[in-house]
DNA sequence: GAATTCATGTAACTTGTTACATGATTTA
DNA sequence: TAAATCATGTAACAAGTTACATGAATTC
């Protein structure tokens, strides 16, 4: 159900193709959600079913016709309901495959391990070089624009990335410290 | 796949039902993976089917018969293939349907998201309740024993829990404290 | 000359969820 | 008396992944 609201949502910021949408995930939402396309399209007309979206037709040449969708009143009745009704059970299953690994690492070699966790760091600084100059440029956008606005609330799931990262970095970190005295 | 691989992992460690191992998995790898029973069953069969795992049956009077599995010669390769073969992106997509709520919270008032987040620190904290004591108890375990011991690699898993869950409340706190600002 | 972008999708498949069915025994 | 435990599963559905198809225009 998450995508179904992600759609909306977006749509809530402005009408676009199933393309457009999977372009907008991948720069923002991707972060902590994301969809193929062929799951968009599928979840789109869904949605239009449902009346929750419409779309009118962009006619192009030497290309297929854009879908531009929209939502509908009901969609955004839907959306907020969504949004009101935040689970108290933190709904979704959390489902982490390097800890699983971890978990099972006693027939690994330790260097081999270590190799894993220093990968991890990597990817994860990278994420950390992601996220800090968009932390910047939201935090320069919101200069003198109250909270309304929706950069407020993205900031702060940009803070949790940075915060998530960095607590993961050191976690690792510890871990090979564990390692290497054991050698 | 990763079900899969716990499941060989599981059987590595002793032979089990899939009742068993749903019972295994709830109080232990649960914090970072789950499953439902019907898709250990579904999975056994699979497992069946490639000659990873074999299954003896228990009779039982007024129950049905038990059938408990074992990991085969050819499963047991499998599993030390996976867990050699680290992927080096970081595989699963990690899905985060908190975040996706934050993001979208603009249209939420401040009050009602405040109590969101603190209904997420509560369980957060419940979690770290949760670890406390097990963080203690394979830390007894540990003492005398060398790394070989998968004790080793669950109290790693079980730090992680400890420094997300805390890493997590620092953030909401954060999070709460901005949108007081701005109330 | 090969890959990427734009824009639509379909089809087949895997994985995860929910509901149902059976039936004795134990616990609250 | 209701529920949880033990133990098997099936069926239907929802969600996510991967592969395929089209075809012009642009970028490397």
């Amino acid at each position: 159900m998450t995508l179904r609201y992600i759609i909306l949502g977006l749509l809530n910021y402005m009408s676009m193709t199933g393309y457009d949408l999977k372009v907008f995930m991948d720069r923002s939402i991707n972060f902590f959600w994301s969809a193929e396309l062929s799951q968009i399209y599928r979840e789109l007309s869904k949605l239009e079913g449902l009346g929750y979206v419409n779309y009118r037709i962009e006619p192009q040449e030497g290309r297929p016709d854009k879908k531009i969708y929209s939502i509908s009143q009901e969609g955004n009745i839907a959306f907020i309901e969504w949004l009101r009704d935040f689970p108290d059970t933190l709904s979704t299953p959390s489902r982490n495959e390097f800890l699983v690994r971890i978990f099972f690492s006693s027939k690994l070699k330790k260097e081999e391990l270590i190799l894993h966790f220093e990968d991890y760091i990597r990817e994860l600084t990278k994420e950390l070089k992601i996220y800090e100059p968009i932390d910047k440029k939201l935090s320069e956008k919101l200069i003198g624009k109250d909270c309304e606005d929706d950069i407020f609330y993205h900031k702060l799931t940009v803070k949790r990335g940075l915060s998530f990262a960095r607590s993961e970095i050191s976690w690792a970190k510890e871990c090979i410290e564990e390692l290497k005295k054991i050698l």
